[in-house]
RNA sequence: GUGGGUGUAGCUCAGCCGGCAGAGCACCUGACUGUGGCUCAGGGGGCCGUGGGUUCAAAUCCCAUCACCCACC
């Protein structure tokens, strides 16, 4: 189905599934293993595109639900597409909104046809279909789109589990028809299908065989990080993504903590996107090489070193421990608007970081130096030091 | 000066038909994985303005006193 291949390999670890490679898109290259910040709204929430391109982001996230109930697909389309909109001219991925449909759970009922909701915040009823989905993609202009798949809870069922994967199929076989005919008509973005299955591999397995009979340019791990031991994700993706295409991107959607992103990666996963950095940085959690420092705790009250003394970035090379927490608790908007560089900052560091390793041979180390260090490091903690 | 009201956690207040001193917010700690600038879970906090009286027992009833608020002169 993809003409031109988007997606080509750079290089490949010897000892691993882990692999560099770069996707091209219709506004720029992405190197793989890349993390994209999460910005469902048309904003990695506290940050300007500007800050975002001086970290090193290359591609960010929206979300094709959250921006149909506001301010609307067409309204968009009419300011020139996501893009412009949001002035970001790097490469934009949506997710569909699929995972709203797991999240936002009580709002919302499911049909073969599609979904109907009440819009969070003033109650309209809504419906999106697969096709729509499709679509509205195509009308916002985003260089990837992922189809509108059925995420199921966990713990489920297996009989809940094939009724997820059958759904998603189904909306895919039809979302195919508006890809193909959109590709027909020239430019269209790099679409992925989404699998699922939950916490069961062969289901899975059927799921992925399926999905690369429909044809699709990247497939994304789909299900997990919903709740389930973090040890079961592993397995799960362990026991199933040497079973996706290895000449395509291959996105792990919601995933996660470095640690869980470079296990990830060994296993042949290309793509990442959290909320974790941006959301946990808003409520004053910074990730630092020595782990999670809760910035608001007592015991930096007087502590004048940065968040984290290995960092480059404007916030460590500027702000001390003691402001940081001073602004959390004035409930000032530099205190979240920081963390949250200092987070993304971070993450991209932590794919450059892997990148470097994949491409020199030293990936293994860095997987086994990392996991030793999960397991036997609490998070940094230092002497109380406030009067 | 006279009359009325209010004094309980850092803040705003409930408790006043005597019977183990409470809530919300704030503070402290933990959680957060395709985002509702949240949310959830736990914790520390008190001479109930002060002094006396009644009672087995007083934040609660009685007397005095101090502080603040309102009204009137």
């Amino acid at each position: 189905m993809s003409a031109p291949r988007a997606f080509r390999w750079v290089h490949a670890d010897d000892a691993t599934s882990a692999r560099c490679g770069i996707l091209q898109t219709g506004h720029g290259t992405v190197e793989t293993p890349a993390f994209m910040p999460v910005g469902t709204q048309g904003t990695v929430k506290t940050l300007t595109p500007e800050e975002l391109r001086s970290l090193g982001a290359s591609m960010i996230l929206g979300n094709v639900y959250h921006l149909f109930i506001r301010p609307g697909i067409n309204l968009i389309k009419r300011q020139g597409g996501l893009h412009t909109f949001m002035g970001w001219d790097g490469p934009i991925l949506t997710d569909s909104g699929g995972y709203q449909v797991f999240s936002l759970a009580r709002l919302q009922s499911l049909t073969d046809e599609g979904v109907y909701f009440n819009a969070h915040f003033d109650g309209r009823r809504l419906f999106l279909s697969p096709e729509d989905v499709a679509r509205y993609q195509l009308d916002l202009g985003v260089d990837v789109a992922m189809l509108l798949d059925q995420c199921p809870p966990y713990p489920c069922s297996e009989a809940e589990a094939v009724r997820a994967v059958g759904r998603t199929l189904l909306w895919a076989e039809r979302a195919s028809l508006i890809i193909a005919k959109a590709k027909e008509e020239g430019r269209c973005p790099i679409f992925f299908g989404i699998v699922q299955g939950s916490m069961f591999p062969g289901l899975r397995k059927r799921c992925i065989e399926r999905l690369v009979g429909l044809g699709f340019d990247g497939y994304a791990m789909g299900g997990l990080s919903v709740g389930e031991p973090k040890e079961l994700m592993l397995e799960v993706l362990n026991a199933t993504a040497h079973l996706l295409p290895k000449d395509r991107p291959r996105y792990l959607m919601g995933v996660g903590e470095p640690a869980d992103i470079i296990q990830a990666v060994a296993l042949g996963m290309d793509l990442f996107d959290c909320t974790l950095p941006t959301r946990l940085g808003r409520n004053g959690t910074a990730f630092t090489q020595t782990g999670r420092l809760v910035v608001r705790h007592a015991e930096y009250a007087e502590d004048n070193r940065p968040l984290d003394e290995a960092c480059a970035c404007y916030a460590c090379r500027t702000f001390s421990r003691a402001y940081l927490r001073h602004l959390f608790n004035a409930d000032e908007i530099l205190g979240p608007r920081m963390l949250t560089l200092h987070n993304i900052h971070y993450y991209l560091e932590w794919m450059r970081t892997i990148r470097e390793a994949i491409r020199q041979g030293r990936f293994s180390e860095l997987l086994r130096s990392t996991l030793y260090a999960e397991r036997s490091t609490k998070p940094a903690r230092y002497e109380v030091n406030n009067a």
